[in-house]
DNA sequence: TATGAATGAGGTTTCATTCAT
DNA sequence: GATGAATGAAACCTCATTCAT
C-alpha cells in the first residue's frame, strides 16, 4: 500500500521526529508524576513505547532530556506571556496586572511540577542553573519594560526599580505556584484578586489620591 | 519481651547523644551541600565519624534522618518567631512587619537549604508532606493571630482574612528564600524594605488619608 | 502501558532463555552444595557467568529463584511418577510397590538436597509451604487411587484409607531421603527391600492365609 | 536487706547458671519459632533479658549456642527414652512398640522445630552433622537391643536386622515429625495406631498362625 | 536506526562480634 | 561479670548505560 498523498501537503513528522516527541512526551509525564530521581530510563522508554537503546539514541542521558524538557516548557511559557509594551496610557493598570497574573497561571497548568523539580536539581547543577537565570533574565527584562513604561507615565509610586522587578517577579511565580501545589482547600479566583491588589498598591500611586486633586 | 523497634532509637546515655549529635550535624551539611540524592549513607557516617552501622542505629533510614533535620530546624524556627501578641495599639506596624520579616530571614541563614530540599521531597513522599502541612498551619495561625489585631483597631484594609494570610506567608517565605538563593547580587537590605513596603501598602489604610483628616 | 513488573521475567527469545536456564543450573548446583543461606546472589550470577543484574533481571530475587527451582524439580518428580492405574487384579503386587518406591529413590538423585532445603525454607516461608502442600496432595491422590483399586480388589487389610496414605507417604519419602543422605554406610538395595516388605505386609493380606484357603 | 535464709536449703542457681540459662531458652524459643538464620543474636540476648556482650561471654557464637540447645534437648530425650531390657518374654510386644512411638511423640512436643533445624543445618556444617550421628548411632543401638532380644525370643520375623533397625528409627521419627508438622488436620491416635500396625506386621511373626497352631 | 539483554559500579541495609566502660 | 554502643564486612538490589544483533 504506497502512502496516500493528498493533495494538501501534510507537515507529518518524520519518524525519527516522532520517536523523539514520545520520548519527551514520556518524560515530561513521569518526572512530573514521580519526580526525576524516582524516575528511570528504563520506564521512560516502556512509557514511550520504544527501546531504552533508542532513549540513548536520542538523548545523551537522562539529565539531558530533562533539559529538554525544561526548555520546551520555557518556550511554551514565552509564547503565552510576551505581551510586547503597547503605547497605551490610559488602559486600566489593574487589568494588565491581572491579565499577566492569569496567564502566568495558565503556564502552571501545563507542568506545574517541572518548575519545582527544575529548581531543585539547580541547586546541584549547574547547567540547569544556567538555564534557569537565563529565563530569569528574560522575565525580569519584561516585567523591568512595564514598569519603565508606567514609570515614564508618572503612574509609578516604587523607586527602587530593579528590587521592584525581582520582588514583583518571585511574588508572583510562587504565589501562582503554591497556589497549584496547595493540598488545602485555596479558592483561585480569591488568591489572584489579593495578589493583583497587593501588587498595585505596592506599584501604583492610589487613585483616589488622584480622583481627590 | 517483644523486640519494639521504633523508628529511630531514642538515647539517653551522653556518649550515644553525642554520636546521634554527629549524625545529624553531618547529615544537615551534606544534604545542604549536595542534596539528598547526591548524599549517601556512608558518607554521612563517614563526615559524623562513625560506622554505618551507627547510622542506621540512630535512624530507620536516610528519609528519617532528613525527617529529624526538619523537625530540628522547625522547632528552632518557632523558637525565633513566636512573638507572642502584645495588646500595643500605637505601635508602629511598619516596624512590626518588618522585624517579622528580618526574623524570617534569619532563619533562612541557619539552613536554608533544608527549606529546598524539603519541599522537593514532600511531593513524593507523603510523610514529609504531612510535617510540611503542619507547620504551614502553626505558621498561617501566627500569621492570622496579627492581622486580627489590627482588623479589630482598625488599621487593616483587606476584607478577605483567610486569602490574605496565605499571600502574607508565602510572599515572605519565597522572597526571603529567594534571597538567599539567588545567583546575581541582591542587596538583602534593599529588597527587605520593598517587601515590606508591599506588605504594609497592602494590608493597611493608608496613612496619609488619617493624617490629612 | 503502566511497567506491570511481573515477579519474573519470562522470556521467548533463545539467548535470553540461555541466560535464565544458566542461572537456574547455577542456582540449582549452588543451592545444593552450600545450602540456601550460604549461596549469595553475587555467586550465583558469577557460577552462571551473567553479571548480578541479570539475576535480578530474571529472578525477583533468591527466594524466587529457589520457588522455580523447586517447581522444575517437582515437575521432573510428577513425569517419572505418574503411573495411571491400570485395570490388572492378577498383577504382583510387591512388585508394584517395589517399581514405585524405586522410581521415587530415582527423582532423589536428580537434587536431592533441594528437597532438605525446601521442608526447611518452608517452615518460614509460606509461599514455599504452599508450594509443597500442592504437591504433598497431589502425591497423596495418586497413592490413594492405587490402595482403592486393591482395595476393590479385596487384596487390602488396612481399614484406615487416608491415614494409610499418608504413612505411605511419608515413610517412603523419608526413608529414600535418609537413604540418600546418611553418612553412614548403607546398601541401597537392602533398604529397599525391607522397605518394601514392611509396606506390603502392612497394606495387603498375607499370601499364605489365602493359599490355605 | 540480708538472704533470708531458709531452714531447708534451696538450690538456687548462681546468678550466672541463671543467664545462661535464659539464654538457651531465647534461643530456644527463637530458633524454634523463626529459625536459625532468622534469628539474630541482638534478638536473643533481648528476649533473654541481657546483653549482646553477656551473650558472647557464655557462648562462642550463634552457632555454639545452636549446639548447646541442642544436647539440652536430645539429653531429655534420652532421659525419656532409655526404657533398659527387661527379661520378659511374655510381654505384650505391640503395647511395647506402642509405648516407645508414643514417648517419642512425647518428645517431639518440646522443641519439635528443632530436630528440623538441626537436619538442615547439619548439611553444612560438620559439628552438627557428628552430634546428629553419635545420637542416631544410639538411637540405633537402643532399636538393635530390643530387635535382638525379640529375635531370641523366637518372635522376630525380619532377617536383616541392621537395615531393620535403620528402616524403624527413620520410619518413627519422621511420622512422628510429619504428624507434628502437617498443616493438615491429622487424627494423631489414628496415624499413630496405623504406625504401630505397619511395625509389627513387619518385625512379627503373626499371632494368628501361632494361635492356630 | 531500533532493539532489549547484559553489564557492574555503587547504593542501601543487616548483623555477628568486639570492647571500652 | 555485665553492659550496649560501635564496628565494618558482606549481603542485597537498582539502574544508568552499553553493545551485539
Amino acid at each position: 500500500m504506497p502512502p496516500k498523498r493528498s493533495a494538501t501537503r501534510e507537515p507529518r513528522q518524520t519518524r525519527s521526529m516522532q520517536t523523539k516527541q514520545q520520548i519527551l512526551a514520556a518524560g515530561t509525564k513521569l518526572f512530573t508524576e514521580k519526580g526525576f530521581h524516582q524516575t528511570n530510563s528504563n520506564e521512560i522508554a516502556k512509557a514511550a513505547g520504544v527501546a531504552v537503546g533508542s532513549f540513548y539514541a536520542y538523548f545523551k542521558d537522562k539529565k539531558t532530556l530533562f533539559i529538554e524538557i525544561m526548555k520546551v516548557h520555557y518556550e511554551e511559557q514565552f509564547r503565552f506571556i510576551e505581551l510586547p509594551e503597547e503605547n497605551l496610557a490610559g488602559v486600566d493598570r489593574r487589568a494588565m496586572i491581572h491579565r499577566l497574573i492569569k496567564s502566568l497561571a495558565e503556564l502552571h497548568n501545563i507542568a506545574p511540577e517541572i518548575h519545582q523539580e527544575q529548581y531543585y536539581l539547580a541547586h546541584t547543577d549547574a547547567d540547569i542553573q544556567a538555564l534557569i537565570d537565563e529565563w530569569d533574565q528574560a522575565a525580569h527584562a519584561l516585567i523591568l519594560s512595564y514598569l519603565q513604561r508606567w514609570l515614564a507615565d508618572g503612574y509609578l509610586r516604587v523607586k527602587d526599580l530593579d528590587t521592584a522587578v525581582r520582588l514583583f517577579g518571585t511574588t508572583v511565580e510562587e504565589n501562582i505556584h503554591a497556589l497549584k501545589f496547595s493540598k488545602a482547600e485555596v479558592n483561585e479566583t480569591r488568591v489572584i484578586n489579593e495578589l493583583t491588589d497587593m501588587l498595585c498598591r505596592y506599584l501604583f500611586v492610589e487613585e483616589k489620591n488622584k480622583k481627590s486633586a
